[in-house]
Parts: C-alpha cells; structure tokens; sequence
DNA sequence: ACAGCGGATGTCAACGTTGACATATGTCAA
DNA sequence: TTGACATATGTCAACGTTGACATCCGCTGT
C-alpha cells in the first residue's frame, strides 16, 4: 500500500547468500559464477523483481547516462515529430534513449532544457536552436567532448556539427518553377519570427530565383504566418493588394496549410501556390498542392548517425549536412497566372 | 581537444578554498553562509561551469529522478505528438522532464522501455500500450506506489488509471450521424490489428449505432488500414463490393487520409465520410471532411494533471477518464447516399 | 605430498552529493 | 566574566554500484 522500498542489489544478495558484488558479476556477466549460483541470484531477482539503478551504475563507472538529449521547439508539429522519430529509431539499437523537452521556440525554455540533460549527464545533445539563441554557452561542453549537434537550424556563437534542409535551393527551385510557368508576381509567406534561419535562407532563395529571372523583388510581397490560421489570412492580404501575386510560395508546413484554407476561403483555385514541407493531403486537394519536400525522418537519421559516430571517437571537424529537397509537381504550382 | 573531466563540486570547493558542503549550501539555499563566501563560489561556479551532477544528487537522497516515462507508439503520428506536447507542457512547471520512446506499437519494445525508463528511477510512467500486451509485470511497481497512467488505451491485466478518448460514443454519434442521412450502408475502416482496444471500441459504436437504427451488420463492410496507404486500398476495395457502401466511417487519423485519397483516386466524391480524429486541411477538402474530433492535447493534459495529483499524495480509487469527442460537420458527412 | 593454478567468492573503496552532527567564532545579556 | 546562542563552516557516512585486489577451495602434475 504506501510505497514500499525497491530492492537494492544487497537486498538480492542477502536473499540469495551471497554478496553484492556476485549479484552484480551475475547481471553483468562479469567474472566467473557457479551455475548453481547464478540460478539462484535470477530467480531471486525475478522474485523480488529487482530492476538495477542506472544512476548508482553510471556514477560509480564515471558513464554519462545512455540517453542523448533532444530540444525541439514543438512537439505537436508533425515535422519535428518525425525527426525525433527519426532520432529515436536511428538511436535505439545502440542501446541508448531520448529524452525530449520543447522550447516553445524561446531561448529560455531552450537552455533550461539543456540544463536539465547536462545535469542528467546525457551523452550527447541534439537541439533545434530557437530563434534568438546565442550557443556560446555551450563552449565548455563542446570543449570537454560533449557531441553537440544542431538541428534544421545551425548554431550561432558555436562551431558544431549542424544537419540541416536545403533551404535555399529548394527555395529557389520552388520559385523558379512557379516563374516558368509564367509568374511575375509571386508571394512569400514565411515563419516568425522574420530572423529565424529557415526564414531567411528560404526567403533568400526566393529572392535568387526572382533575380536570376530578372524580376524584381517587392517586399510588399512578403508575409508572415507561422500559425495556419496567421498564413490563411496572409494570403487574403496578398491577394486584397491593388496590384496582387498570382502564385504564391508557402515557406513551411504550417504555412502552406494555413495558406490552402485562406485561398479556399477565398474561393481562389487560380492562384498558384507551391508548399516548402510536403502534407499528408497534398494530393487530393483542389487543385493538388505542389510541393518542396523536405526529408524529416533523413534528417533526424542523419543527425543521429553524426552523434553515434562522435561518441564513437570521430573527432573530424565539425560538418554542415544538408538534406536535399524534392520538388513534387501536382498541379497547385503549375497552374497559369490569371487576372 | 581530448575529453576533460566535469568538474565536480569538491573541485569547485578546492577552488574557493572550502568544502564541498559549504558549496552545497549555497546552490542548495541550505544553511547559513556568508554573503562573501557565496558570492565567490557563485563566480568560481560560472567560471568552471559547475553542473550538479543529478545522478549522484539523487541517488543520495534517495529520490527518484524528476522524470517521468513516456512510451508511445510512433512519434511521427502527430495524434500522438500532441498528446506528449500536452504531457510535456503540463508537466514542465513542476520541474519534471519528459523522457520518450517508441514503442512501435510492439510488446517487446514496450517493455524494454519501460524497463529503462524504471532503471532511470522515473518518478512516473505514462504508456499507451501496444496491442497485445499484459501488464501484469507492473504490479510490482504499482504497489510500490509508483504512478502509472495508461493513455489512449486501459491496460491489461492490471488495475491503473487511464486516460482515453470516449471511443464507443464518437463512433457511435458519428455512424448515427450517416444513418440520420439515410445511409443504410456504411463502411468501417479501422486500425490494425483489430485487436487493439480503440479499434474494438470504435467498432463497437459503430455496431451500436446500426443496430440502434434496426440495421444490419455486415462484416463484408468491415475493413482494415491503420497507415493511410492500407487505408485507400481497404476504401478502393468496399467500393468494389458487389452490392458497396454508401458512406464511409473512417477510425483513426491515417485511416481517414487514406480514404480521402482513395475515393479522390476512385473519383467518387459522392460516397459520404466520416472520420474519427480531426486533420488539420480537413475544411478544404472536396467536400470538406465531417469528423469525429479529438482532443489529444487534452488528453495528454488530463494524464499529467493524474500523473501529478499521484505524485502529490493522492490515493484515491484508480480512475478512468474519458474525454469526451465532438462531432464537426463539414459536409462529407452530410451527402446523401447516391448508387 | 606439495607447489601451482584457475574458479568462485569476498573485501574495500570510490563515484558526487547531502543529511546528521560537530566545531569554531562572535555577540549579547546577566 | 561567563555562558547561552546564533552564525559560519567542517567532518563523516551513506546512497547503490562496481573496479582492484585478496582469499579460499579443489584439482592437476610431478
């Protein structure tokens, strides 16, 4: 009824007759054990259903915990959920756990978390900066052998290992399709805040693919909205402009949602519109929404691969890896401008 | 460039010229100490920077550690990354720490989660258990008085609170909901395995429903596609029926996309649906999508909010909570049946 | 018969921290 | 002047586990 002390290894130990220490070359299969013996340590184990406490092992071996810690900024979005599911997989048979937090893209809840696993002692860190961050304070860490690596955004003040989208091109080549088919005026509905990296690198692949094509930039043209229902009502601010685009660029997942509803809304199935991050229901939408796919599950992968290798000994210099993106032509981004 | 050591707070203390304990005090706002004497361990801890070392800090006090376990199926479904967002958030201002693993919805992965999660010294565990568990092997730790909540589904074989989605009843107002506009039809695609206890229950209301209205069941309408692929086929296939359905009931998130797909594949936009789980474009979809909502950020809500009136000393009866589903009608639930 | 050896187990200390208790210094009232 | 008391700090042991080293036993070979 009221809570019971777990049994400890001498608890298993006195069961059984023995000392600690042969319980523990029983469960580690250490040195050597009479059969007889061993039995009896795993049946009394099983009885008393002893469960080895990780934090009295790691501490008396030196060991860092077998967990890597992971900031993301939001758990909800299925984007970063399939990066920790990503990590996660990739992590796993190699015996070691994730513990996540969400920092609601501020940069206190971001070093709190972090804090909290350098407490923990994890093995490794894995974060998705948020925007306003400044990394240096992980200096010391990185210094002493911590495998730091940054996620779908790199870090600032710090030079680590990064995995990242490729933001720009796929940017551009989204823009660039929709000027082929005959767009002048595109809009751009990116995250907030306006600093935050993807922003601006996606922003600055627009802007490439607007110059190669010698059209001009017009910032009127940009708009924010990181939350669908923000982005749907960018979009009808676009398209109430005097003289308004006639496709439009969707810079994430949510904007691209947002940025659906808000056309659908408006009854506009003649704007053109390209998504950065594919959508469960791309396909089936009307007209189908063409996209940018970004790789998420490749990058949490991708990460994880880094992250093992560090803790395996890799000590080259730090590296940038980015995932490419595929742009995925359904209709939505290939429909003629009209006035 | 090689792994220094962390400093502990012994080295900490050697530096200021005190003991460990008097360094203890001072991070701890323990006993008395100088205002001098803590301001120079105050800036000898920034300058080395110190981070108490939390296992050995627990392990002392003999605490768990202010963690609590989170085991889920798949962390790229974002049903169930709402519901860790909701968990995460609840329980952030209590200091406690989310650690998460997949089980992918498999006993044995559950297990050696849970198994880790306990070595951890977890002050909490929050699992939605895979299909075909017993969890049984857990009564030992309840009686121990460690919190054990089951989310989304009840565990078996072992008295413990739950947190579920009121199942019956959402398949039940929604298969109502097709009937009232004179479907005498209806196809139900499911989860898989069908096993598994929102699948049964989700049935179960839906079987409830027809038979409340005097119609038939027919297990020839019963189909299975937990991933949104499985889904379309199961949909392609009911449609092929020699004598087909009218309306669709779709019982979970995947299973509702792939259905929309699979009728958008099949052309047929004149075949009702219902879907049991909200998605996020499903007002612009042709028609938009009548649905069974959820509340999953709820519900991660409602089992913290358990987790931490256990942690807090409540002893009361284990109890099922259900929370509660909303039917949204959109339109495709609204189409009248057409041959 | 005995050294030598490997197998089976035990003893002790230590990991980093803090609770219980002890000590040293200073202050103040009687 | 003394003792009572508060303040500031120190000492020691313990949390549960395991590495280093020690011990005891029986068996082998000569």
């Amino acid at each position: 009824m009221a809570s019971a002390r777990r049994p400890t290894m001498t608890d298993v130990a006195r069961e059984v007759g023995v000392t600690a220490k042969t319980v523990s070359r029983v469960l580690n299969e250490d040195g050597p054990v009479a059969p007889e013996t061993r039995a009896r340590v795993m049946e009394v184990v099983r009885r008393l259903g002893y469960q080895p406490n990780l934090m009295a092992r790691n501490m008396r071996v030196g060991a860092r915990d077998a967990a890597i810690g992971l900031v993301i900024p939001d758990m909800g979005n299925p984007f970063f959920g399939t990066v920790a599911g990503g990590i996660e997989s990739a992590v796993r048979e190699r015996g070691l756990t994730v513990i996540v937090g969400s920092s609601s893209e501020t940069r206190e809840l971001e070093r709190s978390l972090v804090a909290t696993f350098l407490a923990r002692r994890v093995s490794a860190l894995l974060v998705v900066p948020s925007a306003a961050g400044d990394h240096r304070y992980l200096r010391a860490e990185r210094e002493a052998g911590l495998p730091i690596v940054f996620l779908d955004r790199p870090a600032v003040g710090l030079v680590a290992d990064c995995v990242v989208s490729s933001n720009r091109e796929g940017a551009r080549d989204g823009t660039a399709h929709l000027i082929a088919h005959g767009h002048r005026r595109i809009g751009f509905i990116g995250d907030l805040p306006t600093t935050l990296y993807t922003r601006r690198e996606r922003l600055q692949g627009y802007r490439e693919a607007l110059a190669a094509a010698g059209l001009p930039f017009d910032k009127a043209l940009v708009e924010t909205g990181h939350s669908a229902a923000a982005a749907a009502a960018a979009a009808e601010r676009l398209l109430g402009l005097p003289d308004p685009p006639t496709a439009l660029f969707a810079a994430n997942n949510f904007a691209a949602t947002g940025t659906v509803v808000g056309l659908a809304r408006a009854g506009r199935k003649d704007v053109a519109l390209v998504g950065y991050d594919d959508l469960p229901l791309a396909e089936v939408l009307d007209p189908p929404l063409t996209v940018v796919a970004q790789d998420p599950a490749a990058m949490g992968a991708a990460a994880a691969a880094l992250v093992l290798s560090r803790l395996a000994g890799d000590r080259s210099r730090t590296a940038k890896t980015q995932i490419p993106t595929r742009l995925i032509p359904r209709g939505s981004g290939e429909l003629p401008p009209r006035r």
